[in-house]
DNA sequence: ATGACGATTTACT
DNA sequence: GTAAATCGTCATA
């Protein structure tokens, strides 16, 4: 929960193999609780092959597959065996905005996708930077092939909501651990 | 070995 | 608004 507001107006770099970086400003996060959590994929103590980087020293990056198509990504955020994560949302795309929009038009034509759709979820930001499994577990540090670096100091107010896609959850899917800076064109939803 | 299910997106009515 | 797409992962057996 700290992790995740402080995420918020940091920017989120990718490094392509050829040296060319993609970034964005991250705008909508959630947070991941951990073994109480009925949200998270770590509830009750879950440890499997899937998810072993969520249980991985704070820092890195957990990067999941789902709905047999979509990759998402995570900051863990927490010390060794304290599986809690915050899911990045949505970002403002900042650089390498060509390279997003190649990545992100299927059928139709680049020019149709809007700017707002490009990075507005937290499937379309990973399909955007390149994301993937190759990803999974890797330290987020500087220079890497994916990390986050402060971004330009900005009063922004940040709006809270119950989180996206976890009806499941019970009585965890009403708390209000979605965080996103208010008025921002990029957040989902 | 099998079956149910997603921390979603897109297209269509 | 509703529904299809699409398959790795995990619990059960």
């Amino acid at each position: 929960m700290t992790l995740a507001k402080a995420l918020l107006g940091q920017i989120l770099v990718r490094r392509l193999e050829d040296g060319r970086e993609l970034a964005g400003k991250i705008v909508e996060v959630e947070a991941y609780l951990g073994i109480e959590d009925r949200a998270a994929h770590s509830f009750g103590g879950r440890r499997t092959a899937r998810n072993a980087s969520m249980w991985g020293d704070g820092g890195h990056a957990y990067v999941y597959f789902t709905y047999g198509m979509h990759w998402c990504v995570n900051v863990v955020a927490n010390r060794e065996e304290v599986p809690t994560a915050c899911l990045i949302r949505a970002i403002e795309p900042l650089r390498g905005i060509k390279e997003m929009r190649r990545r992100r038009s299927g059928k139709l034509s680049p020019q149709r996708l809007r700017a707002t759709d490009l990075c507005s979820g937290p499937a379309k930001l990973t399909q955007a930077l390149a994301i993937d499994r190759k990803l999974d577990g890797v330290d987020l540090v500087e220079g890497g092939e994916l990390y986050v670096v402060r971004g330009p100091r900005s009063r922004q107010d940040i709006g809270r909501s119950p989180r996206i896609g976890v009806a499941y959850a019970k009585e965890w899917a009403g708390k209000p651990l979605r965080f996103f800076l208010e008025g921002n064109p990029h957040v989902s939803g």
